[in-house]
DNA sequence: GATGAATGAGGTTTCATTCAT
DNA sequence: TATGAATGAAACCTCATTCAT
């Protein structure tokens, strides 16, 4: 029956207007002072409706926090599959992330936030930790590959992996950038320096 | 008389022991999940007499992320001093902050955990702007500097600020650290790429 | 028609299946930690088809006891249609108890459970109390005919019945017996003491 | 200094109070139907403040049956060094316990409540239980002891401590009697059914 | 100066019940 | 007949803050 299917739409599209309301009013507020009843409000729902939805307010976190990383992977591996260079594909990455930082402006604030609390570290953003690591394996992968292919000294791709994701993160952190051109120019600049370093070809 | 002398020390070691037990309380669970009675316990003090040192919850964390980043801004001017060349003081800097989160884990991940929090960003952390500012155009003249030596390409100075500054904090960030020999070997890899860059250089 | 009569035979079954499921639920969560949603799972029907067949809550575990004890006085005045000895008569009580206890070892605690909270015993047990109160009677009965038999002292029946009551309930209160056997000689030995006492038999 | 002295006279008596309003609520009430606020309403208290004192719902429970308890066992110990005759021993504990009913007409049955619900069973309750275990021991020897005397048919003792126990936990179930008197009369009547039982004396 | 005691305001969560389908 | 979805009401508990001493 069709019914079944249209409920079915329906209860996806609730749950998205949960976790829309939810991001919003988790960013605004902060996680710790931002009530369930301002999420419910937001979504103009009952508070219990969102526990009819979310097992409780971590879990909610969590739902959240997943579902704008998976976003910004989606359209990461889109874009790598575009690409073979891997100084491209790594590029791609900080401009990837500025589009997303534009679109989603909350998401990274709410994931370092989160990242940086201690108990809840411990809890719920460690459920996410498998899905971080293995998005992690695939650029230590492609630092490898780009040392392979001599465009990169040789340094330890781990480490290389949190240095230029650190330089990304930093854009949502300080970001106070509101057009899309103006991240993408910042990433820009990120990108050179991280290739290139600040200081100036040698003329002679 | 010397009895109002000792008395005023005393005083402001009471209020040291505080700040101390604050930072580690406030580190340990978090801004938000750490209570006045955690604070109080820590000190091993009645919980109101805290509150007879500082107004409240909120500028007793203010308080502590000042004295926190006076501490190191203190051993960075000190290092300053002994120094002429550019290159090296910007150096110094992520040097310094080695020693300082090597020696003073938390104070990083609290004011960054701060930094992102909404509310707290738009009450508090506001009133250390005009302090983290004045700091700020510290490194902003330092890197004009460096640009009128010719050690520095054309970037704006400003972005370079932040972009260095997330570097480091970046170290706090993912800081999985322990030894300050192993901060400090990160933080001249962070020197050498954001000098020199990842890009081998092109030998012909 | 056939199909009206079958619906009613599926009706009933479903009902037997939700006063099983709540009777289980209840008494393995406690009748107020025991949620609408906890025995529409163990029935493994939706929540609301439970209201469809009782009221509410309170209703329900009405007639769960209900239930409960019909089957049990079913199976006691059965036993009771072969004797005619009242000694016997009241031995058979506590031997029935005993297999009821041992076939359903919840309904006498949660009976209990329930006549010991203030707020249900006015509104939902009382109204079990006529039936309770309809079989008191034949107990009443039962000990007045015995002492007409002259084989019990001259004590208020009343009295007696509650006491012989308490005796026989204690075992479900207590009740660690996992073995009919087991349960079937505590039994005797409870009889033993109400009719003979501890007291050893004075030899002379 | 007697100021500190008066100050921890003072939050005893406030504990006291609190335990009083609790235990008068749970029973009237039913310990699940029981807020907190019922309690602080009664005790003319700020909720909080019972937290203050209580940990948490559960641990207000259990001190008020501690205390219950403990009050039960002094006074039962206090008859005891009177006596020497273990049967008037065992005598004196329901006439005890006929007492002790009569001035706190709940504590059993709260006690009672909270053995027979399955959750608290386990949690709470089970802090008592060494306590009770304790008291048990002390039941078993009462009958052991009664036993050596020759005053007790070979019974095994813990099955007597436990009938024994049941039927006077009888009366605080059924309790509809008001006056010290009607529950002495009755703990009489069950002092003579179990050490006599109800059958009548063979005259011949 | 120092603190034990008290609390109001607010947070998360549970749950019986209803309603549209 | 059966049920998924929604929710108001109320429960437990925390915590920054105050106040009397």
């Amino acid at each position: 029956m069709a019914k079944a299917e249209r409920q079915a739409r329906e209860k996806e599209l609730r749950r998205n207007l949960i976790l829309k309301s939810a991001l919003f009013s988790f960013a605004k507020y902060g996680y710790h002072k931002c009530s369930m009843d301002l999420i419910a409000e937001e979504a103009e729902l009952g508070k219990s409706t969102i526990y009819y939805y979310f097992k409780n307010k971590d879990e909610l976190l969590l739902e959240v926090l997943k579902s704008g990383l998976e976003g910004f992977f989606k359209k990461l591996t889109d874009k790598w599959a575009e690409l073979n260079d891997p100084k491209e594909k790594i590029e791609s990455v900080s401009l990837a992330a500025a589009d997303f930082f534009a679109e989603n402006p909350d998401y990274f604030k709410l994931y370092l936030y989160l990242s940086l609390h201690p108990k809840i570290k411990n809890v719920t953003v460690n459920s996410l930790r498998p899905f971080i690591e293995n998005k992690n394996k695939l650029f230590v992968k492609l630092f490898k590959d780009a040392r392979k292919a001599g465009i990169i000294k040789p340094m330890p791709p781990k480490n290389l992996v949190e240095i230029f994701g650190t330089l990304i993160m930093g854009v949502g952190i300080f970001g106070h950038y509101k057009r899309k051109a103006d991240i993408r120019k910042r990433m820009t600049l990120i990108n050179e320096i991280f290739f290139e370093g600040v200081t100036p070809e040698k003329e002679d």
